[in-house]
DNA sequence: AAGATCTTACGTAAAACCACCTAATACGAA
DNA sequence: TTCGTATTAGGTGGTTTTACGTAAGATCTT
């Protein structure tokens, strides 16, 4: 039969995975795959030169990650559309895949049939996200707007999950003590959350720390 | 050709690697899958019937993790080879594994053929180890035996990453909240580490998180 | 059997953190 | 201009962690 073919690009620094996938469109004649990268910055100039329907994308990947190599494809290249398939399932992950433009989010420990059945719907204009994400998504509310940590805030936390003590961080910044606690109360009031562990966690998950060398 | 197959078995939670895997071995006559499993406890009772020459074992999975299934298998099943398959390339993760009695650690970022080879080297019983990691294991040396950390050390730490404090640590394991504190001086201690912060820090880097669920 | 290590636990006092509270200044948006 | 938010800072008081100690029983090693 001649369907229309589906031109995927494979963006994933696993080639075990790239293979996994590939393997699984062998099964399916209206799958073709085009391009296959393993980091986001060499993604950018391949996704422009195939121009693929829909690009699979893993988020955690040395250099560019996966979520700012989406916000650029999707600026760029109008007509191509983002899928996501990452293993994480953090609420946060998925919200900041969707404001920078994909289309879709599935796990990686979902089937290989729901990664096809996935890719048809995306390739169809439509949004596609793993069912196991509507629970987290249910349990753990999308963050508001006014839920992000400000620019202070970011390297107040940065500096706290680096192991600085209130007092420090405030010899650092050249503030009060006070005020280095006050920020960390807001900090944790934003976030919803209760230990000074969940703050470091969140930090490293969300890229506070691992800025320079340390 | 007759070739002696080599039966393997296939550890890991994610479906598309174990896809991968099987897409990868099937370009080979002499390697057969026997098992697939996705958590490290179902592992233990499949290995046992299966009695695989060689199992790819991943290391982050849900429930119990690879280096606990490998300390297990390695005692229980003495003919059967462990080849670690993770895309941690942390020394201690490769030092841990090898004394859970792994024969070999390979990158999850590695080619196909590279799997293949590692597990022909393996199921004629030699060593086999990522040329990556190489490098890893020279620049950051073998952790010391008296730096790292016992079994209840490990559990205290995982508590503590995850936002407990020492009471309530003590509360869950019905021990003295003075305890609880004194393992975490002896953490501190041992792992050279000041601050909660990095405390946490090293937990999550080492895989005492299980990122899953929770 | 002897020694080392692990796990358990307590005392005390300083330091840090936390949870309430209030509030001034600045700056951009409605 | 008024409103909201960000950033700054202080008071008070309670909880938690930390840094010293010490030490007994269990378990593993040699």
């Amino acid at each position: 039969m001649l369907e229309p073919q589906i031109r995927v690009m494979l963006i994933d620094d696993h080639p075990m995975v790239q293979d996994g996938l590939i393997a699984c469109f062998s099964y399916y004649d209206d799958i073709e795959v085009v391009a296959r990268c393993n980091d986001g910055s060499t993604a950018l100039a391949e996704a422009q030169k195939c121009r693929p329907d829909v690009i699979l994308m893993d988020i955690s990947m040395p250099g560019m990650n996966g979520i700012e190599a989406t916000e650029i494809i999707t600026e760029q290249l109008k007509d191509t559309k983002v899928l996501i398939f990452s293993m994480h399932d953090n609420a946060e992950f998925v919200t900041n895949a969707i404001q920078a433009g994909a289309s879709g989010y599935i796990l990686k420990n979902t089937s290989s049939t729901e990664v096809y059945q996935a890719i048809k719907e995306i390739a169809l204009g439509k949004p596609y996200f793993s069912s196991a994400l509507a629970k987290v998504l249910a349990t753990n509310p999308v963050q508001h707007k006014n839920e992000r940590l400000t620019n202070r805030e970011q390297v107040i936390l940065s500096h706290i999950a680096r192991g600085k003590s209130s007092k420090e961080v405030a010899n650092i910044l050249d503030i009060s003590a006070r005020t280095v606690e006050a920020h960390r109360r807001n900090i944790k009031a934003k976030l919803h959350l209760d230990s000074l562990a969940e703050l470091v966690r969140y930090a490293v998950d969300h890229g506070l720390i691992d800025m320079d060398l340390e």
